[in-house]
DNA sequence: TCCATTGTTCTATAGTTTACGAACAATAGG
DNA sequence: CCTATTGTTCGTAAACTATAGAACAATGGA
């Protein structure tokens, strides 16, 4: 849903997560340097799973993150796009 | 701020909002048909207003509400445009 | 086997958001 | 002046969100 994933963008530690994986493709959770508790964070991670904005692939002891691209930009083309550009560099 | 106005995006109700402005242009508070007491379109209008997506000019009883496009548009290239796109047709 | 690492889940809490009705202010028309 | 219209503001209640700590599960290495 449209609003869902506009909802998940809007939060600035969400949209810090998804700037980061958009410069460096698949990456641990761990690696996010969140300004944040890891069980709150968790939480961030699930809100974007759960709009389909990003992915999460366990490997080891660990889950690879990675943003659902073509995905997004196959449901809302060009959103994704304008949102990283509108957020700046990290 | 960006985040300020995915959040504003984000609610259906002010989603709904802005598709009308898009399509019509210029409206009156009263003309949406919202699915809420016009105390709580008043707050919607409100988020809306405060976050930068509309603007509203008193005129006579009523505001006239539109969309802030070229503002949006230089702030966030794309954002809006692909947020209608994505929403579909009212 | 034992321990460290990674992230989830559970529980609680403080703050925020949405929602409504009632009261209010401003304007226009008769 | 009185009334209707339009929308805001206030007070309040319900629902939701972000946050954190503690306990837990799974994996991998020593």
């Amino acid at each position: 849903m449209l609003t869902g994933v506009l909802y998940a963008l809007s939060d600035p530690v969400r949209l810090s997560i998804v700037k980061h994986l958009a410069e460096d493709g698949g990456r641990a959770c761990g690696t996010f340097c969140l300004p944040v508790a890891k069980s709150t964070a968790s939480h961030h991670f699930r809100v974007l799973r759960e709009a389909g904005v990003i992915q999460m692939r366990p490997e080891g002891t660990q889950y690879i993150t990675s943003l659902r691209r073509e995905d997004l930009d196959s449901r809302f083309p060009g959103l994704l796009d304008s949102v990283l550009q509108a957020s700046g560099p990290i």
